[in-house]
DNA sequence: TTTCACGTAACATATGAAGTTACATGAAAC
DNA sequence: GTTTCATGTAACTTCATATGTTACGTGAAA
């Protein structure tokens, strides 16, 4: 398959709506992001039902942040983008009467399991604040996020 | 895309290859895992050239483990198949110009990179031995496999 | 009423795994 | 040595999914 980008060019976009300059279209996000409107506005639609952003419609329309910055983590974007699916292996047969094929399943499921849930803890320990905190210079801070 | 299932599929056929009744045929293996023989040749060529099968060809030709099953992992058996891609997302653009993208793509790729080495470190602790004597029936080691 | 921007269906494109066909290669059986 | 058998591999086709595009409906501001 081809890679999922969703999570970062909706990060991208969301970020760059982060300094307040009214309401930014869905076509000068596709430029930044160098994609088309329509790609936009389809990945935050998700967003949109989840709350985080709202859009409007005519004249001096587009999409403005609806969230406190603090409170929403990558956890939450991604989850507001339909949880799309983070690993790219997986078992031939979910549920095999093959006893060996059950070892192998359990084996790999294991540790699947156990990346899916690292994946998802990371993003829930980052706020999209402190992403654009980063961005305003302190790039330092990035190296122990985690660490600390 | 479509889930890789190429791990899963030749650790299936290799722990049936691992009770020692001769050569097993790429048809018979294909049969075993439901696919075809071609995908399960193809899928070996990898594990040929690394040295852990061994296959013959013409009457009475087919396939045989080459292999200390207490020495090989499941990373070997990974790389073996040439590393295919563990995540199924990825950074939009690997080297942008944009400043927030960058810090995107560095929390992003930050979580993706710990990712990857937690499977091939788990991958890395299992032997094909350890399956084997899972799938014979002692099962209750499993739980505790990296917990211990 | 016109213009603008989102909302969305429908279709096209691209990528990569998996499935299939066809045939060459080499080894054992006869 | 010829036949049979099994691998090796190229060259498709199929399938799933993300992404790109066109077209048009909807509602709001000018």
């Amino acid at each position: 398959m081809k890679r999922d980008s969703r999570l970062s060019t909706v990060l991208h976009v969301l970020l760059h709506m982060a300094d307040p300059s009214g309401p930014v279209r869905s076509d000068v996000m596709a430029r930044a992001a160098n994609t088309n409107p329509v790609v936009i506005r389809r990945t935050m639609a998700g967003l949109k039902q989840a709350g985080f952003v709202r859009s409007e419609k005519g004249h001096g329309g587009g999409w403005e942040l609806n969230c406190d910055l603090d409170k929403v983590t990558l956890r939450d974007i991604y989850l507001a983008l339909g949880s799309p699916t983070l690993l790219a292996m997986g078992n031939r047969t979910e549920s095999p009467g093959c006893l060996v094929e059950q070892a192998v399943n359990r084996a790999l499921g294991q540790t699947f399991d156990e990346a899916e849930a690292l994946i998802l803890e990371r993003f829930g320990g980052v706020t999209l604040a402190q992403l654009a905190a980063d961005i305003r210079g302190n790039h330092k801070h990035q190296e122990h996020t985690h660490a600390s």
